[in-house]
DNA sequence: GTAGTTGTCCTACAAAGTCGGAATTGGGTC
DNA sequence: GACCCAATTCCGACTTTGTAGGACAACTAC
């Protein structure tokens, strides 16, 4: 999308997923967090895939992470929302605010 | 997107702006709209084609109305938004809040 | 009728979202 | 050290959304 470049939908609900997460920010505990926090389905599949294009888009970088304590399990790619990530979603956050401006009867608020 | 139909980024922003616009939502109008209130630059076609996909997915509703009062101009096409419209407006609204939810400090809130 | 205005529609393409199987890595066990 | 198992990431194929602007239609006023 332009060179704007806005957030997509599930972008914003994987940056911010991952800001709360914070230092345990990997694809299956992104996926399950959001299950858990929202209630919403995700495929692994659309988890990395999003991941990749927002570590090209320069929203998230990534570094490996020698794998968790338990059991065995393949190195983590943990991630991190950059301070450009930050800006997009302060940006889209300020845009939804302002356009439910008078509307949250409506909308159940 | 699977039978669930989460809202597109751009849909829900042109939903919002359909509701505060109520009688006077029509094309161009809602495109302006948009423009002045969160100062975003969009296209008559991406507004007129996500209008059409979201009148097949029954989030609103369209009539024609005989032109504008003053000058010219061809019939306008008035849309409005339905109660499952509204609906998939407020639960991504409550995703949002959910996910925004202690982040505040962070999103510049 | 010719021109100017307002508004919608069409076509084509780029970007984002979705899915589940395949492959990789490390721990445990004997 | 050969196997099996759990945890994770990666891959490929495809659907849905988002974007853009030219073409076209309807109405007013001369």
């Amino acid at each position: 999308m332009g060179k704007e470049g806005y957030l997509g939908e599930f972008e914003q609900v994987l940056l911010l997923t991952i800001m709360r997460l914070d230092d345990d920010a990997y694809g299956v505990r992104i996926m399950s967090e959001v299950e858990e926090r929202i209630g919403r389905r995700v495929s692994r599949g659309s988890v990395y895939v999003t991941l990749d294009r927002m570590e090209e888009k320069g929203w998230i970088t990534s570094e490996t992470a020698p794998a968790g304590s338990g059991r065995g399990g393949r190195p983590r790619r943990v991630v991190r929302v950059t301070p450009e990530g930050v800006e997009a979603l302060t940006k889209s956050r300020e845009a939804l605010l302002t356009l439910w401006d008078g509307l949250e009867h409506a909308l159940g608020g």
